[in-house]
DNA sequence: TACTTAGTAAACAATC
DNA sequence: GGATTGTTTACTAAGT
C-alpha cells in the first residue's frame, strides 16, 4: 500500500469549521432531540418509533411510555428548534439545529453569522458515523437496516453526505464491521431482493450508544439555560430551543436518560438480541445496568464528560469505550487493538478468535499483508458476563420508580407493589 | 510525549 | 464484469 494521505485536502479544510459547529450543535440538544425521528419522523419513509410502539408489539402503555419515545416525545422534542409549528420535513437535524444562526460561537442573538443555510447543508454533521448508524438503525420500523438503507438515511437527514465523497460510506461499513455495537443479521430466507445483511443494534451496547448520544447533546441544553447576553430575537429559532431548554432542569434530562438507559439495559438478552419487538421488563432488576446518576455512573467516567465538553463527537464515542460492558478495560489497551471505531472495542474482544464466524458466517483468509503484527480479530461479538451491582441496581430501581412515578408511569414493578400492598390491605 | 479515538483511504474477497 | 457489501490494515488529526 502506498503511503496515505490522512485526509483529502478538502477534508482538511473543513475540518477547522467542524470544531465549531460541534461546538454549536453540542448545543443543539435539540440534536438530541435530534434523534431524527423526533423532528422528522413525518418525512421519513421510515415510521417513527411512535408508530413502531402502537403498532409494534402492541405492548402496554408501560412499555410504550418507558419505551425510547418517551423521551423523545416528553424531552427531546421540546428541544427541537422547529418544533413549535411543525418541524421541516426534509430537514436534518443540522439544518434544524442550526436554525439561521448556524456560528455557534455567536450567540443566538448575532446578525453576523455568515453561513447560509446552503452552507449549513454542506455542513458535516456533528455526530459520529457510530452514531449516525445507530440512529438510522434505530429508526427503522424493524430496527435493522441493510447497509443501504443507512446510507439512505444518512443521506435523507444529513444532506451533507448527498454531496459528500462517497468515503464515507466506506466509513460507515468501517464502524458497521468494527464496531461492536453493530450487528450482523442475516437476512430472512425469503429475502426478496438486495445483497448483504442487515444490521442492528447490539442489545448490550445500546445504553453506550445512547449514554454517547446523552452526553453528546444535555450538556448542552443545559448550556442554554444559561442565557445570552442579549435575548435572541423572537423569531430566533435558537429563542424557541432556548426557552425549552429553561423549561427543564438538568435532573430532568438525567432523568429522561436514566429512562432511555433503562429501557435500553443491557442484559436483555432475548432469544433474538436484534429483535425489537421484544419486550422489555422493567420489573427484572438484573436489566438495570445503568444508573443515571453520574455517581453511579461507573461505565462513563466523569472524563468523558469533560471530554464532552470540547470534543462532542469524538468524546461520545470514546465515553462509548469507556462505558463498554467492561469497565476498567478500557483505558491502557495495547495499541495493537486499533483502528477506526474500536472505540467501542474492550480487551478481551481481542482474545476472541472466531469471532469473525460468529459474525459474518465467512472465514477469514490470512492477511494480505504480512505484516509483523500480531493479528486482532475484532472478536465485535464476544459475549461479557454482566456483573450487577446489587446496591446499584437497587438504587436504580428506585430511581427508575420516582422517574416513572414523576412521569405519571407506573411499571410493572410498581403494579405489583401496589397489588400486594392491596392484598395485605384486603386481608386486614 | 504517549496514548486513544474518530475518520479516511485503500485493498481485497465475497456476493449479487 | 461491474456494483455492492464486508473486512482489514494503515494512516492522520485531534484530544487527553
Amino acid at each position: 500500500m502506498g503511503p496515505i494521505i490522512g485526509m483529502s485536502p478538502d477534508k482538511k479544510a473543513e475540518t477547522p469549521g467542524m470544531q465549531g459547529e460541534r461546538v454549536g450543535l453540542r448545543g443543539l440538544c435539540g440534536g438530541a432531540g435530534t434523534l431524527p425521528e423526533a423532528e422528522c419522523g413525518a418525512a421519513s419513509p421510515l415510521a417513527t418509533s411512535l408508530d413502531r410502539g402502537s403498532v409494534g408489539s402492541g405492548g402496554s402503555e408501560d412499555e410504550e411510555l418507558t419505551n425510547l419515545n418517551w423521551l423523545h416525545e416528553n424531552l427531546l422534542q421540546n428541544f427541537t428548534l422547529g418544533g413549535a409549528g411543525g418541524a421541516q420535513p426534509s430537514a436534518s437535524p443540522l439544518f434544524d439545529i442550526e436554525g439561521d444562526t448556524g456560528a455557534p460561537q455567536n450567540p443566538p442573538s448575532s446578525s453576523s453569522s455568515s453561513l447560509s443555510q446552503r452552507d449549513l447543508l454542506k455542513s458535516k454533521p456533528p455526530f459520529s458515523f457510530s452514531l449516525l448508524i445507530y440512529m438510522a438503525i434505530e429508526q427503522s420500523p424493524s430496527k435493522r437496516l441493510p447497509v443501504k438503507d443507512i446510507y439512505g438515511w444518512i443521506v435523507q437527514h444529513f444532506p451533507y453526505f448527498s454531496s459528500a465523497p462517497t468515503g464515507w460510506k466506506n466509513s460507515v461499513r468501517h464502524n458497521l464491521s468494527l464496531n461492536k455495537c453493530f450487528r450482523k443479521v442475516e437476512r430472512s430466507l425469503g429475502k426478496l431482493n438486495g445483497k448483504g445483511s442487515l444490521w442492528c443494534v447490539d442489545p448490550e451496547y445500546r445504553p453506550n450508544l445512547i449514554q454517547a448520544l446523552k452526553k453528546q447533546h444535555f450538556p448542552a441544553a443545559h448550556a442554554f439555560c444559561t442565557p445570552p447576553a442579549s435575548t435572541p430575537p423572537a423569531t430566533s429559532p435558537h429563542r424557541h430551543l432556548f426557552l425549552q431548554g429553561c423549561s427543564l432542569k438538568e435532573s430532568d434530562i438525567d432523568a429522561a436518560t436514566a429512562m432511555m438507559l433503562l429501557n435500553a439495559a443491557p442484559g436483555h438478552h432475548h432469544a433474538n438480541p436484534c429483535d425489537p419487538e421484544s419486550p422489555l421488563d422493567l420489573t427484572q432488576p438484573d436489566l438495570i445496568l445503568v444508573s443515571s446518576d453520574p455517581n453511579q455512573d461507573h461505565n462513563y467516567s466523569s472524563m468523558a464528560l469533560q471530554r464532552c465538553s470540547s470534543r462532542s463527537s469524538s468524546s461520545s464515542s470514546s465515553s462509548l469505550d469507556d462505558g463498554g460492558p467492561s469497565p476498567g478495560h478500557a483505558r491502557h489497551r495495547p495499541r495493537t487493538c486499533r483502528a477506526g471505531s474500536e472505540g467501542f472495542h474492550s480487551d478481551e474482544d481481542d482474545s476472541d478468535l472466531g469471532d469473525r464466524d460468529e459474525r459474518g458466517g465467512r472465514p477469514r483468509p490470512a492477511p494480505r499483508r504480512s505484516s509483523s503484527s500480531v493479528k486482532h480479530p475484532a472478536g465485535k461479538r464476544a459475549r461479557r458476563e454482566l456483573t450487577v451491582n446489587p446496591e446499584l441496581d437497587e438504587e436504580l430501581k428506585e430511581a427508575a420508580g420516582s422517574l416513572l412515578h414523576l412521569a405519571g408511569i407506573r411499571t410493572s414493578m410498581d403494579l405489583n407493589k401496589r397489588s400486594a400492598k392491596s392484598k395485605k390491605l384486603n386481608r386486614k
